[in-house]
DNA sequence: TTAAAATATTGGACGCTGTTCATTTTCAGG
DNA sequence: CCTGAAAATGAACAGCGTCCAATATTTTAA
């Protein structure tokens, strides 16, 4: 065929990821195929390559797509938070994981070769994850401290991923571990309780 | 051809670890092949599957020599150090996974059947380590806290593990952190140094 | 209106993967 | 030397990512 226009270039990108994120959360990342994305779009896996170019590509678009619906919901379940608000972002982090456990996973699971860097786009999504915690770190220090909530953060959000993955992997439950969020949430508060001193 | 005797059963299993170890600590999870395995040892994939019994198997048999890799180096790199031991584990952890980029990964890329849990000998790898952090964390304790050591030892561990996959998946990078063992360091730190108060 | 150029879509070909298992080869014991 | 058990093979299968010549459709130009 050809150029069928049943789709645009943008709606059918639009679809496939839509398509693609639905899959990599139903079977997850190892038993992710291309081919079904195009077959559940009605489409053969060569129109797949012609839209994004690569597998990788079509991967990171997936993630970015996960990435964006993570951050939408960080946002909905802090909306309207007034006290605890550090608290309730490491809940909905959590949170997000344990809903979409394939899809997130694959955020990590993931690797571009060596040598290459995410995409602008990719990038900007998980900064802008970032923008949503530092700003609750910020909110959480005192005025004298601003200065050291980009770096605390960063650290932080390490730390609570660390727990989110033990959580999901089931390193947790292997070390007798029940209430992953509340030793996070701890850790968070360690090192905020801190830098609140003197 | 049939039991050609070259290698007994534990023989075999034990050459194809190795070399299955280092394949995959050359190419990573995602590019490893149960074939190549076979391949580098002079058999063929029948074999492979007459050891292990399944592709699942042989990779758990990596990653638990990976892990007990691992662990040999933390002890290696603790021991007789006098000083800021905690600090010698956080750097020998990092160290490790930097050494050995793919590998590392590979236990955290793998998973299992969702019903399925790893056999004893892998869980017991794993509490391996667990015991080895868990004795520094105990050293850093005051008397009257060594109750909490445990539930501390492992938030602690899971807040370094997620520097670590921040540092090793460009995370970090990206977000600016030039530092993540002595952000890690921070934050144990901030940790520890709560119970150490009053 | 018709012919030509441009573009979208297809799907077969390739080499690879994990998995299975009938067949073949080899060794040990009688 | 022979036989039965064990070990090793490799072909077969279905699936994968990747590529690209062939085809179908739409747009443009004449």
């Amino acid at each position: 065929m050809g150029r069928r226009s049943d789709h645009s270039r943008e709606e059918l990108r639009e679809i496939a990821v839509t398509a693609g994120h639905r899959h990599m959360d139903e079977v997850g990342f190892a038993h992710f195929s291309a081919r079904e994305v195009a077959k559940r779009i009605g489409y053969t896996i060569g129109t797949i390559y012609n839209v994004f170019g690569s597998y990788d590509a079509l991967i990171l678009a997936i993630n970015g797509r996960t990435l964006a619906l993570w951050r939408d919901h960080l946002l909905r379940r802090l909306a309207g938070v007034e006290v605890d608000r550090l608290r309730h972002a490491i809940i909905a982090y959590f949170e997000f994981a344990t809903n979409h456990r394939h899809a997130w996973a694959a955020i990590y699971d993931f690797r571009l070769p060596e040598d290459t860097t995410p995409p602008e786009s990719y990038q900007a999504e998980v900064r802008a994850i970032f923008d949503i915690v530092i700003a609750e770190v910020r909110q959480a220090l005192p005025p004298t401290r601003q200065n050291e909530a980009e770096a605390l953060t960063r650290s932080l959000l390490a730390s609570v991923h660390g727990h989110c993955v033990f959580a999901m992997n089931g390193t947790f439950a292997l070390l007798g571990e029940t209430s992953p969020v509340d030793a996070a949430l701890c850790r968070v508060r360690d090192s905020v309780g801190r830098l609140m001193d003197e």
